[in-house]
DNA sequence: GTCGAATGGACTAATCTCGAACCATTGGAG
DNA sequence: CTCCAATGGTTCGAGATTAGTCCATTCGAC
């Protein structure tokens, strides 16, 4: 414990090579739901801009998630990369198998990483004053996530869970959101979307957004813990 | 808002190209104090590795860092790239420098940032159970802090900062922490050491260790972001 | 004083990545 | 029907990055 601070720091400047990073991203922002099944991706040549990579390289991870049978690419006027992904049906054996890939203190970290962003990003939301157009957004998220069919719960509940870290207005709060959320999406994907467990998760998001809207950051801390703590018991349990 | 996580999802995939980004990295982790004046870097071989980059293009960032004086370069058995940085004496015309670098939306980003993630370490910190070592650990970098003489004081106040998130145990936290940190580093600099505003901070300080110590959640996050609150209205008070 | 280990210094060939230009396909506008 | 704009498809040369190998320097052990 000599020097803590050197293994925060002197970590790896690049997780790997371009070409890996962007399929990465790309099946992120698929599995996420960000591009539903049916739309698709940004042209090429915005898309390079946005993600910071050349062409080459990005049609190369377009390629490959081509072959793996996400995207299908069309040509022409209004053609592009259509995704085709469907969430599937989770079985016993996914999530297992899910965790074993990560490992678990992958897991944990995961876990811990998630309850630190969500509940920081609550909290100074709820600290903060909201315009109409926000507390809206907010609104119709929380409302999206109650009306979703169960094939859309998964993608609905991203969106609200985002919603909160980038309505604070911190891009840098709202990209941290999206990996903690990504790094558990495989084993959200993996839980069967139950009704009860649905039912209790809607009245945990509603205390979220209540405790956000009467600014008591607070409240919204515990409405956070609590629906966390929830979904990493639900986790537990299906391993057990 | 038709699709807010696009942003956060479909952001760059790099920042820059390596060499660059490991410049930036070496130079935080002396700013931050990580490596000391007289302290050395690891051998490049091992650096290399930890940093996940090629030798070559580890030793054109010294190189670089060498020519800008904030490294002395050694050959031999016992050589290596000892730090000579001394962080400077802060003037009035730093900060105003410093914010105009980042842009006034930067600005606002950062502290939210880092408000969210301290605020979320330190509450999951203290929902722990902490093991004797972690609290010993724990006060050590408060007493550290509180000792410090004037010129190391930032970097004691930054270590003891970032062990908030390491003793979470989350590799990732702690990424996240250093990350926002770092990205006030260069204002902190430039906001002179004064007494008064020292001892403000070191009574936020031990209620910050208190609070986790006691295992309160909520008592660590109105600490934190008393703390935090108050560091940005002596930001203000000093740009005004 | 010699040797060996630990370190930085330098070179090379292979691969990755990029920017830019140009080609091919598609479907709507006129 | 023809044209045009928006899209994906392809290619090329330049520069960045890498892994690997060997060289040069330093200093303690013996």
């Amino acid at each position: 414990m000599g020097e803590p601070q050197l293994v925060a720091l002197l970590r790896p400047v690049r997780a790997g090579n371009a070409f890996e990073e962007t399929v990465e991203r790309l099946l992120q922002a698929i599995k996420l739901g960000v591009v539903g099944p049916g739309e698709k991706l940004p042209a090429e040549r915005d898309l390079a801009v946005q993600l910071g990579i050349s062409r080459v390289t990005l049609r190369e991870a377009i390629r490959a998630l081509q072959d793996a049978g996400y995207l299908d690419v069309r040509r022409g006027r209004y053609g592009g990369a259509f995704v085709v992904y469907e969430p599937p049906h989770p079985g016993q054996g996914d999530l297992r198998r899910a965790v074993n890939k990560m490992g678990a203190s992958d897991l944990a970290d995961a876990l811990t990483f998630r309850m630190a962003i969500e509940c920081g990003a609550a909290q100074v939301l709820a600290s903060m004053d909201l315009t109409e157009e926000q507390k809206a957004t907010l609104e119709r998220r929380l409302a999206d996530v109650n009306d979703a069919a169960p094939a859309d719960y998964r993608r609905l509940d991203t969106a609200f869970h985002l919603s909160i870290a980038e309505l604070t207005g911190s891009a840098l709060l709202a990209a941290a959101g999206a990996d903690a959320r990504l790094r558990v999406t495989d084993l959200l994907n993996a839980i069967p979307v139950l009704g009860p467990n649905i039912d209790h998760s809607g009245a945990q998001h509603a205390a979220m957004v209540a405790a956000i809207l009467a600014g008591d950051p607070e409240a919204a801390r515990k409405a956070v813990v609590e629906h966390l703590e929830g979904t990493a018991a639900l986790l537990r349990a299906f391993l057990a």
